[in-house]
DNA sequence: TAAAAATACTCCATAGGTATTTTAT
DNA sequence: ATAAAATACCTATGGAGTATTTTTA
């Protein structure tokens, strides 16, 4: 299992559209399809069905998206809490984020669209996971 | 970033040593110091510093670990998750797992135990997610 | 000088690209 | 007939192995 697996997996869950997702990855519609077969075929679980032209989540599928949408998240979140932990100056949104997590008990809509935001600012160049 | 990096990282720093770490991981020690490399680099962070012969975690590495072995857990249990939700008679570690995680409201200690009880499966051969 | 980590160099596995085929509307 | 996914084939990046060098007690 590779991360890239689960990130192309996310992409294509989300559009449930293979073509499309490729787009968003930059990478060929081949690459992804094969991807998105591997990891089915590790997990031994389908992943999609054909729905007319596209793909649809099957059940297994929706479970495993949850999960590993929380799971990106948190690598992301902890990839950031070590960088700001060097540097505690760097840039608003990181301490704002550390200002936040101290507080452990805010609510979970709170924590999530913290880390939306956050998401977005990898969107715009500061990521260091997706490739 | 790759999850094979995360892996390594979790063993090397367990162990504080980069020999034993790899002989445990069946690959070559240049491998894993390479691998230990690379982390550092893409993170831009120091993880390990030279301890006597050995390597020693930095607090970023410290803080790192934590964070690392929760996530790695958690997709270990999506994994699972996904195939207990399949078929939920296939084995009996996977249908009790099913019934704690039932129950979100059980104590953490209570999870984390259930969670290290799977980990031990996996170690004997039930693992898709190692190598 | 011995034990461990880092580096140099080579090989090969596999991810990605292009082109094509299959499937479904 | 068209749009999408799957497959075949090729190329090349980078991960692992062996051997060597550097570091440190």
């Amino acid at each position: 299992m590779e991360l890239r697996q689960l990130y192309y997996f996310v992409k294509v869950a989300r559009k449930e559209h293979v073509t499309q997702a490729a787009e968003e990855l930059h990478v060929a519609q081949s690459a992804v399809s094969r991807q998105i077969h591997q990891l089915e075929e590790e997990l031994g679980a389908r992943l999609f069905i054909q729905k007319g032209r596209n793909l649809q989540l099957t059940p297994a599928g929706q479970l495993f998206l949850k999960r590993v949408e929380e799971i990106l998240a948190d690598l992301e979140r902890a990839v950031l809490e070590v960088q700001e932990f060097l540097d505690p100056e760097k840039g608003r949104s990181a301490s704002d984020f550390r200002t936040v997590s101290a507080f452990r008990s805010f609510p979970r809509w709170w924590r999530r669209f913290a880390s939306s935001i956050r998401m977005c600012a990898f969107v715009f160049g500061k990521g260091c996971i997706r490739r």
